[in-house]
DNA sequence: TAGATTGTTAATCGATTAACAATC
DNA sequence: TAGATTGTTAATCGATTAACAATC
């Protein structure tokens, strides 16, 4: 066990833990007990002292020497660091194709992402129930989120709605926003916003590949 | 106009881009027909000189001392350098709910992204139309993805089937994958890969969220 | 003209990589 | 033990920021 003092860390940074976890429980789930950083490092295509860089500011107990690190305990301690173990009560906005999709996503318990209640305007799906989920009218979502001290925001909603949603949620309390309308999105400073952006990451796709056709000539 | 030399593009630069737009267009509908880089910096929280270096990599026309960037034409080549002017056809794998949710979105052809076919392997489902947009049986995939020479593909398949139908696609010819499967896939180097990742997104708004929590004390 | 804003060169900052002693 | 792999310190690389001349 060693000291560990506050570090804060890159986006870079944050984005490869998700897929160290990834490949980890793959590891685990064929019984590996170990495994080196080199052996990550060829799998993700990165570099083995950044993964040792990046594991160790994580890392509760320090990897072994000769055999690597214990793969069970380094899963448990990315989980921790990523806020997984926690669950994270959320209120989903727009119950549309998208917000349904989500809404019935099983993926979501591994993260401790829990949506517990969801809000549209569309009376014909008012009272329904997606996955054990409740749609409810959009006028009592101020008071709920209050009453139950919700702070992460999930909006779905055509895109001329999303800021007034926005701006409700965050009167109401909300801290994060994870925003799958298509638009930019003002927010106070105190409060996170993660724009889960189809534009941005087409941008990247097709960047890379124009980046591997001009490496390839 | 000035010249241009090829440049690399980084990964949070190519991410800035989209941002970019959506102010940018969202400026020409209030008519607004210029903008300096302190207001684009301002708005979005960056640098104003990150702005002005992004901008000149990406601009073909320069800006102007004093008034700042035409507005329309920027958007353009902000569009072009993103390829969103040019049409990429592409083909989706996997008519869950996600799957259908992408199909029915309106809002790729701002991108240049059109759907041409989709696949999946329920026998309910084959034959149905979603937007326009035919389903077929993933048998047939192969042959028309080579046949359309189509090279984008795009998959929703439930976990487990991901690689499977990522090696299918590339065997065929596909050189990008957008991946909303919730699994790590192994591809050649000379193929790009994009994991619309759940998991990652997650990671970045709690990541900021505890960041503003311990500013904020 | 004077002032605002551009585009670019130089300085700084931070992230990644290289080198290497510690250790099981 | 010898060898493999860790963790860390120093060097490099690249991205962001600061400074400033050019210009409308």
């Amino acid at each position: 066990m060693k000291e560990k003092n506050i570090e804060s860390f890159s986006l870079a940074a944050v984005l490869r833990m998700p897929n160290y976890l990834r490949y980890l429980n793959e590891l685990r789930e064929s019984g590996v007990e170990y495994v080196s950083s080199t052996d990550i490092g060829e799998r993700m295509g990165i570099n083995p002292v950044l993964v040792k860089k990046d594991l160790s500011s994580v890392l509760r107990t320090d990897g072994k020497p000769k055999l690597g690190y214990a793969v069970v305990p380094l899963i448990q301690d990315i989980e921790y660091f990523l806020g997984y173990d926690d669950v994270k009560d959320v209120v989903l906005v727009g119950t549309g194709r998208l917000g349904q999709a989500l809404m019935s996503y099983h993926g979501f318990e591994n993260y401790g992402i829990n949506i517990v209640v969801a809000f549209d305007s569309d009376p014909a799906l008012i009272g329904k129930e997606i996955n054990g989920i409740k749609i409810m009218h959009i006028s009592k979502m101020e008071d709920l989120i209050t009453r139950l001290r919700l702070n992460i925001g999930v909006i779905t909603v055509p895109k001329d709605q999303a800021q007034e949603v926005a701006d409700k949620m965050i009167r109401a309390g909300i801290k994060g926003i994870w925003n799958w309308a298509p638009v930019h999105l003002t927010v106070p400073d105190d409060v996170a916003l993660k724009n889960e952006d189809i534009a941005s990451s087409l941008a990247i796709l097709s960047n890379e590949m124009k980046k591997k056709l001009k490496g390839g000539i």
